[in-house]
DNA sequence: ACGACGTTGTTGACGGCGTCAACATACACC
DNA sequence: GGTGTATGTTGACGCCGTCAACAACGTCGT
């Protein structure tokens, strides 16, 4: 109704609770963002928030929802810029969605973490992710088109895609990777085989 | 009283508080296990479970050990099993990594998931996911040898794996990806495409 | 200009949580 | 059989998310 302005009592709280909310959960991951905490922080009540956001998890969705935004506004970026042939294109897609979760991990935890978020589904968060993936089979159909990769489903294809790099983050993020393993070789390779095995054809049975 | 086989008060408090745990997880996810439940329906009180605990977070860390322990144990089953050829091993140990995830979801999700198990080090836990990853490196070197992939580093070559099958095993896991889709199918392309691009010359770029 | 009214924020309270200290019990061992 | 330690219980504390009741504020019809 009237979210649009900002002039009521404390001008915008919604957008300055989300990204407050970011902010803490960069700083003390996502355990340490309390409605109370967040409240304080912006010098309003415990249950001011509830004005804005039925519960603290839609508050969290809501927080999710702009980590997609500005990870699908990353990559596009990276997808349509400037230099390099398209299979290069491709490869700094998939260099620029690790970089992201590297450097936003508790962010990019919550992104895809259905923990926090409780069992419920958010069909907001599930668009958001929709739209990277719509992304990135647009970009597969142009490198089809080209000959570059082997024209099977680019649905599945960027499912595969998808897999690999988010596998990597997660990993990553989560420390089960030797911290004296050069990320950026290890990016490389990960991007490496995947454009060869998605170029390749199919014989690699037996 | 009538299953006293051996010990104290209750036989083995530690073991039963693991158990119960994991079969909470599964029945409604790690946000369920709470102390005051776990030790309810166990029969002891709320504050037991602190004698062989030092807090919530060591006892899910035990139940996240465990489930790296049966991972560990389905996989070597698979890579040691019987018939096919040694790629057609390598490819059923994926299928049995990923089946494992769709089948234990929040326990898959509890043994990854830095969230849950606050943001301290857990040696225990480190290296149960340490062997996981020993044992595939084992397993690629025999293929290596057998001129069936390219002979770069092992330990590599396994992080892309194991990446691959995480991050196809994590989306699933998380919805986000098209119920509609044919898991196996997927499945089999990303295996495809994995091995495709461990075995292929090096010549993506351009 | 003014008053009704919906929007936004505050306060107090409730039950549930993890955890600790103090206490109670049961077993092992001399 | 008595003692000590491992194990389990109870009460309490301070957090947490959330709700109901209340207060202030801005808007708008008149």
């Amino acid at each position: 109704m009237a979210e649009r302005d900002h002039a009521y009592h404390h001008g915008d709280l919604r957008a300055a609770l989300v990204e407050e909310a970011a902010a803490m959960i960069s700083e003390g991951g996502a355990a340490s963002v309390t409605m109370r905490a967040i409240g304080s922080r912006l010098g309003v009540s415990r249950a001011a928030p509830y004005r804005h956001f039925p519960d603290k998890t839609a508050l969290l969705v809501a927080v999710a929802v702009e980590g997609f935004r500005r990870l699908n506004r990353r990559l596009r970026g990276s997808s349509t810029g400037a230099a390099g042939s398209s299979v290069e294109r491709l490869r700094h897609m998939g260099e620029q969605y690790v970089r992201f979760a590297l450097e936003n991990p508790a962010h990019y935890r919550l992104m895809y973490g259905r923990e926090a978020l409780a069992r419920q589904d958010h069909p907001e968060l599930r668009e958001a992710a929709a739209v990277l993936l719509e992304h990135l089979i647009g970009v597969i159909r142009v490198h089809q088109q080209r000959g570059e990769i082997e024209r099977e489903d680019p649905r599945a294809q960027a499912y595969v895609a998808w897999s690999a790099v988010h596998g990597l983050a997660s990993l990553l993020i989560e420390r089960q990777i030797d911290p004296n393993f050069d990320v950026n070789a290890l990016l490389n390779q990960t991007t490496e085989t995947l454009l060869v095995g998605l170029r390749g054809a199919g014989t690699a049975t037996g």
